[in-house]
DNA sequence: CAGATCTATAATAACATGAGCATATGAGCA
DNA sequence: TGCTCATATGCTCATGTTATTATAGATCTG
């Protein structure tokens, strides 16, 4: 699953969608006016976060609404929490430098 | 540099090599050794991670040593960062129901 | 210097991705 | 039913990715 969710998350425009609906669920068609890409390219991307389970797209009456899931995201910090330690541990070190400096 | 930060970790092998180098610097040699690929293959593997700058390499008499670079992952998390309060958030909401089914 | 070791790179092949245009599908409405 | 709006999908082109094999380059060692 973390393969699809960096992949999708890869592209610029993908992002850029994640940030909208992270704001607001959308139909599919107020997307694509945020986008200098016709609606083909647009509903493309969407097919990508929705295979990453990033985004999900239910039909309300002649639209589709797309909205924002939060699993991958919370999968995504938790492989990324697993790191913290590792450049916290680097971020001490160079505290210490400059608190050595100082001295 | 998201993009490339995104991109690079997108692939499992890379994401192995990171965990692998998170423990400790390992010249590409070891690095091959974790895996059932090329040397050519990793040494492309290692070009990927170097130009998203998440790892160096830093040549060692014969050598070439990798190391983890904090930069992207801090940056990945701040990214991510702005997302907490959405799946918080809705977390919270799961939570609040949860209690009102418990009432 | 010659040979061994470690790593990078060129050439190539298979496959994936992302864009556009044109068209199909599905829902609502007259 | 026939028309229109919203969205998806097939086709195609250009480009990028990942792997392999073979080879080149850099460094140590005798």
């Amino acid at each position: 699953m973390l393969d699809a969710t960096f992949s999708a998350l890869s592209d610029p425009t993908r992002r850029a969608i994640v940030g909208l609906l992270a704001n607001q669920e959308l139909s599919v068609g107020k997307v694509v006016e945020n986008f200098g890409l016709t609606q083909s390219a647009i509903s493309r991307h969407l097919d990508v976060l929705e295979n990453a389970r990033l985004i999900e797209r239910r039909r309300v009456g002649q639209r589709r609404v797309c909205s924002l899931s939060t699993g991958p995201l919370q999968e995504l910090s938790e492989w990324l929490e697993a790191y913290r330690r590792f450049w916290e541990g680097s971020l001490k070190r160079l505290d210490k430098t400059m608190a050595r400096k100082k001295r």
